[in-house]
DNA sequence: GTCTATACCCTGATAGAC
DNA sequence: GTCTATCAGGGTATAGAC
């Protein structure tokens, strides 16, 4: 039977493994979960790396532990509209829409993940294909009905060709750009 | 003045240059860049790391040399319709097709470089996610063009919840639903 | 010009003392 | 709950053999 901690300065439940959380969180943010080494998340604590080990099994189980909230709420979501009856897709994608954009800050923080590309420029050179894609659709100061939609066909796209790798080509491409030109707006 | 070699053998250019690359995009593709050591490499052409350092400054410049010439093929492309007079966007959408049907193999490899929420199954999940999301709008069987504007649709609007961070919320929220139900060919 | 040997420092991880 | 000590493995640098 474990003695009672007197109450004095309250030792809280696991107050090292929340303060762990916050930093981990924010280096993560600012500097990419792969660039952050337990070294650093022990420095800034003034610990030593073997106790984070105390608290976390693992790195993994320490990344996991401040993403698993993202996954847990994208299956919740997905489990709703699967229960219902019959799904109006409009309100679908508006849903769809409002779970991203709440977590868009952790979504980037996963884009962030793409370290080997990040170094090579890839990913802002990739930002910028788009923009330079958008402006060729829209001109160069489209609405943002327009920037919308040129995002939405260009990534979309680019989304088919990896989605679909059983499909046969060309098949596949008269579907992909009739379902961009549709985003678009234009005939096919 | 260096002496020429005698013909014999033929000691080719840089031979082992071009089989390092060789075996570098192999292993890169099989079990991901940053899965993937120089010592790997090394053993794997009986060679020690130090010669690699021979033939590539660093580990950066290796994995670049494999991925630049995406890199060059996507300015190409853009270089060549940002000339053109005027743009037809189904022509356009038709050859961002192609080309990233093309480089399929290694934008797949790109993906892969999310070893951190691959770790967690992250990118799988997400995979399913899409699928599961697909079939809510299109039922259990959708057809391929139903399958490609759903993606379009989903992706899409994914995407603009991450590249356009300076829109506010709602008109960024009506803008992208709008298009992705536009891809879909239902009413906004 | 091409490579090996050797060493350095940093990382994630474990064992065991306090 | 936290430490010290220690480990194997990673990328990198240099010296020197051929």
């Amino acid at each position: 039977m474990p003695s009672r901690p007197r109450p004095g300065p309250r030792p809280r439940p696991t107050d090292t493994k929340q303060r762990i959380l916050a930093v981990a969180r924010e280096l993560f943010t600012r500097q990419g979960v792969q660039r952050t080494s337990l070294q650093d998340i022990a420095d800034r604590l003034g610990i030593t790396k073997p106790a984070l080990y105390y608290h976390f099994s693992s790195r993994e189980e320490l990344v996991r532990s401040i993403v698993q909230a993202i996954i847990d709420e994208e299956e919740a979501f997905l489990a709703g509209h699967e229960a219902l009856a019959e799904v109006d897709p409009r309100v679908l994608l508006e849903s769809y829409f409002d779970f991203h954009y709440h977590h868009r800050a952790e979504m980037t923080l996963m884009l962030n993940e793409l370290t080997t590309l990040a170094d090579l420029g890839l990913v802002d050179r990739a930002m910028g294909w788009r923009r330079r894609l958008g402006k060729l659709l829209y001109g160069p100061e489209p609405t943002l009905e327009q920037a919308t939609r040129a995002a939405i066909a260009i990534g979309g796209i680019q989304d088919c060709t990896l989605q679909f790798p059983d499909v046969p080509r060309e098949e596949l491409r008269r579907a992909a750009v009739a379902g961009a030109c549709a985003a678009l707006g234009v005939a096919p």
